[in-house]
DNA sequence: TGTACATCAGTGAACGCGCGTTCACTGATGTAC
DNA sequence: TGTACATCAGTGAACGCGCGTTCACTGATGTAC
């Protein structure tokens, strides 16, 4: 026996929590995943971080500026995903799209309670602008793409970058929703939900010129 | 002064409802458009019925057998937006495939509260066959329409219609909940979003070989 | 280095509220004869 | 056509519950001097 800490739980903590914020957005996190954005509360959060129902409005006004918070980060973390994914277009630009695409998926998939509550929440993107900028630098990534795999076409014939953006945005958002959240109302396919997607990106990038090859088959 | 019923406010009626399941299912639809698919109770409901808190009983298992039940009928109501724009192909399977598109916006615009309870309840489809039977047949004109053009190409050289079905439902779907829905989470657009829908679907046609003609501009 | 003090971040008790759900009940309706 | 009776679809009161929110408070931390 030593006269060191023994406890397993959560980490033994004075009067003030130290990381109270942090641990709230966690706890929120966690909520979501398990229950859907709407079975989540301040109240609960509050008791999965050890701390009185009262504490949490030390840090947010309410519940939706918990919520807001959350959305913040997952688009952050999305954004960074994306332009990882992306990686400046290498090896070659088409397959960078394609791994855009994929790593949207992935994201859908992994972080089903961040694009919760980035998507479905309907927090009012104009109380709140640093979201709305968030998701906007995260879509930048989409315009980058379309722009560079755009400028390998003659000036004259270039699609409008900003509408093959928001077709493969659009695209990649509509199968991440209906085919790859894990969600007990996901649609089952026949196909992984990538392989439709990398299908849909080459079909679309060959309708504006912007690649070659065969079709994929199916 | 008559001796007729002077009533303004709900139908006055006896101690029987007479139609309380379709009262509870219209208000949940008002509650749903409201508040959003979480605003929405039981009880509430009842209220706005005009019946006591213990009467939905009688009807609905509970919440989400109400919901699942609202989410249902707006499938129905879905698949026949779907089909009456489809109009078995006419005036040429290209343009009623623009026009298919278009109901399936016009749909989230215009019916928000189904839009919500068909897809972003969370319900169980597993738990809920009739629903996912419901889901399938608004799908199904997609895949119809999709065999249609199709049925214009030499066999050989046919894309897979459900894979085509698939890519045009999926963009749809991405661009109404971005961007159709009325949301105060809803993007804005420098187009409206029914023309980056018809201009999507028309490349990504052209790109498998079912539609002809020059690159929508923007 | 020590001390006084302001500020911060949490407590815990309390409140009103609305919800879900149950219960024995009762009024209305339909049906058999 | 009338009557008895079963069934159905509501009532309303009650319960326990958890939430959001407030309040005066207090322990801990940081800072000026």
């Amino acid at each position: 026996m030593t006269w060191s800490r023994q406890d397993d739980g959560p980490r033994r903590r004075g009067y003030h929590h130290g990381n109270l914020r942090e641990a709230l957005i966690e706890a929120a996190l966690d909520l979501i995943a398990q229950k859907g954005p709407a079975g989540f509360t301040i109240a609960e959060a509050a008791r999965a971080a050890g701390v009185s129902p009262a504490a949490p409005y030390r840090h947010f006004r309410d519940a939706d500026a918990l919520l807001a918070e959350v959305a913040l980060r997952g688009f952050e973390r999305f954004e960074a995903a994306l332009a990882a994914a992306w990686n400046k277009g290498r090896p070659d630009p088409i397959r960078a799209f394609e791994a855009l695409g994929r790593a949207y998926l992935a994201f859908a998939r992994s972080q089903p309670a961040y694009y919760a509550a980035m998507f479905e929440t309907h927090i009012p993107l104009e109380a709140h602008p640093a979201l709305l900028a968030a998701g906007d630098r995260a879509f930048a990534t989409f315009r980058e793409a379309a722009e560079t795999v755009s400028a390998s076409l003659p000036k004259g014939s270039r699609p409008p970058s900003l509408m093959v953006a928001l077709h493969i945005w659009a695209l990649s958002h509509g199968i991440a929703s209906l085919f790859a959240r894990p969600d007990p109302a996901r649609r089952k396919l026949p196909m992984p939900p990538e392989d439709l997607l990398e299908a849909g990106i080459l079909l679309y990038l060959q309708s504006v010129g912007l690649a070659g090859g065969a079709a994929p088959g199916g």
